[in-house]
DNA sequence: GTCCAGGAAAAAC
DNA sequence: GTTTTTCATGGA
């Protein structure tokens, strides 16, 4: 069982390598096993026509709204002024990147991890949590072919509640090294309800009480708060600023990002630049 | 061996 | 209040 659908501005590779989520797995025949809160399932991409392994019933009710396919990212694009070069250049590379609406536990756990540490490795963490504490998803037989022989993750993302027994040695196990007791602390304040009313909470507030709220939580720093907001919340107008982003400040944008002039998706170019230097960068698989 | 990776907490100034 | 040091770990 299949969607289909069109979309020009998704680009599944660019989305993979974009560093938002790293709970995507490439498959051998070229598309990508996606796992997201108790969801599962393949994407295949042909030029615009994206496919995914569900039911039309999931698409609505989930897949749709993952991928974002209600936001107008071709109007961001068509923001950008001709004047600014680089951004131009950028954004014509990774034009086909849109930011997920992923759980946000996961992403709160993801970038957490993610401190002064590399894609692969982070990504390597991440699946151990999932192998040690998720549950295995219920998978279709076609989806189950693909995904084993793809090496892929049977497992959804451990709750704050299955992770309540895990010690900090499971932890620094599963490669977290010294984030091992920033996870610790995080899965003990929001066990039993506390992520969902934190989540209520959050859903309240301003962009920048969001970012002060995510801040009060111990590992959490400005940089991995606003990836937060921006990846787990959606806050289309955070603006992560981490190693990758601030060398691209200084070398184009000495005088700063011009961020009133993009307010309200300033994310959103944000992931251009990132996936652009990203890509320029040596350090390649 | 050294350096770096989507930084943040703790210590030192 | 601002700057510097420390923190695990694996890969280049």
């Amino acid at each position: 069982m299949s969607v289909v659908f069109s979309c020009p501005q998704l680009d599944l590779r660019q989305i993979a390598d974009s560093g938002q989520c790293f709970c995507w797995r490439p498959l051998p025949s070229g598309g990508y096993a996606i796992a997201s809160g108790r969801f599962f399932t393949c994407a295949f991409q042909n030029e615009d026509r994206i496919s995914l392994s569900c039911g039309p019933e999931e698409f609505d009710s989930y897949w749709s709204r993952y991928f974002d396919l209600e936001t107008d990212y071709a109007g961001m694009l068509g923001h950008i002024p001709s004047s600014d070069k680089y951004l131009s250049l950028a954004a014509q590379t990774g034009k086909g990147i849109r930011i997920l609406r992923q759980e946000p536990w996961e992403v709160m756990v993801s970038f957490l991890v993610s401190q002064n540490n590399n894609i692969p490795r982070i990504t390597k963490s991440l699946e151990n949590l999932r192998l040690r504490f998720g549950s295995p998803v219920a998978l279709s037989g076609d989806i189950g072919e693909a995904v084993s022989a793809g090496h892929g993750s049977l497992y959804a993302f451990p709750s704050p509640e299955q992770l309540r027994e895990a010690t900090l040695e499971d932890f620094t196990a599963a490669g977290l090294g010294y984030r091992a007791k920033y996870l610790l602390r995080l899965v003990k304040d929001m066990k039993d309800g506390g992520l969902q009313s934190f989540l209520e909470k959050a859903e309240k507030l301003e962009d920048h009480q969001v970012r002060r709220l995510l801040l009060e939580l111990y590992g959490i720093g400005p940089k991995v708060a606003d990836c937060i907001a921006l990846f787990g919340l959606h806050r289309l107008n955070m603006f992560p600023v981490d190693t990758h982003i601030s060398a691209v400040l200084s070398e184009v944008y000495p005088q700063g990002f011009p961020r009133e002039f993009y307010h309200g998706f300033c994310g959103v170019m944000q992931q251009y630049l990132f996936y652009y230097h990203l890509k320029k960068s040596p350090r390649k698989k």
